[in-house]
DNA sequence: AACATCTCTTAACCTAGATTAATGCGCTGC
DNA sequence: GCAGCGCATTAATCTAGGTTAAGAGATGTT
């Protein structure tokens, strides 16, 4: 349950390992996420400052995910185990931000997707270069650009 | 906590209720489901015997998902708050599930799904018309024909 | 039996998004 | 400065999966 500081880009954790730690994140941005067979990254979330982020797996299970630093950010490490035992209520609110996303990969279109995003981390997404948050909605940055270009046609709200 | 026997066909709780409730199935196989505004049918997971199911949501939040049976059942209901907390550990077993389950949405075809699919539930897929199946992937009946078909050309595992 | 109602499959066509490629930035480092 | 690189955007093309429609079995109901 150490403070730690790290650099933009440092890495915290990689796919298959088992040491696999919860962090709190008291300042910067952290993201997790997997590659495929293919090579290619799916963003799995952000932690902005308040957020915690870890794989979502029992401590005995190696992780499906990379962590790393979008920005230089401050941390609080816990091991899984003390964090486990806690709270289950921001389990269960994890739970059904998970629950939400999956049936929104299931029922909408990557327009949809992204006005949702927007709406939901209206400041993450200035933080953060665009390839990354199509990489979170599950497209690739060239089809966000078509998405953005026809949202600028018929404008809701801007957050340009 | 008081035991239930449903028919097949029974729903057990409707997307926007507030009472929502957790299921434990002693017989038979619920579903959970959502209905997108186009009316389509997202089914979210399946519930055989041994499984628990309910939305995953706070207990003060309006339930997402609808639940109901696909076999005659016997059932274990119970509170929310009681299960709650209880075991964090069932809670991190669900969230790994749900993990994966985005990945492989955002990272995996159909076919690929699929296969891992019928990996993961081989006796379900037995029990449930193909229509759920696809439903489950996200996919429409009609793309889970042409993908078993396929399948069929080179096949590595049969399951038929 | 006869009818309606599902379910599954096949086929023709159509779109959302992937892929590939080119261009034009704004960085950083020499 | 300028070379190099990552990032964003646009456009052309391709493809997985959606949509629509039709037919063949099942299952169920009167």
């Amino acid at each position: 349950m150490k403070r730690l500081r790290v650099k933009k880009g440092h890495i915290l954790q990689s796919s298959g390992e088992l040491n696999s730690k919860i962090y709190h994140v008291k300042s910067g941005l952290l993201r997790s996420y997997a590659i495929d067979r293919k090579g290619k990254e799916h963003i799995f979330m952000f932690a902005p400052e308040g957020w915690v982020i870890g794989d979502n797996l029992p401590p005995d299970k190696p992780s499906m995910l990379f962590i790393d630093a979008l920005e230089d950010s401050t941390l609080i490490v816990a091991e899984k185990n003390i964090e486990k035992e806690k709270n289950a209520k921001k389990l269960i609110k994890r739970l059904g931000v998970l629950q939400k996303r999956i049936i929104q990969l299931m029922s909408s279109s990557a327009l949809e997707r992204y006005e949702d995003f927007i709406a939901t981390y209206p400041d993450i997404s200035q933080r953060i270069p665009q390839r990354m948050i199509a990489s979170y909605l599950g497209v690739t940055p060239e089809a966000l650009s078509k998405v953005k270009s026809k949202r600028m046609a018929k404008p809701k709200g801007d957050n340009s």
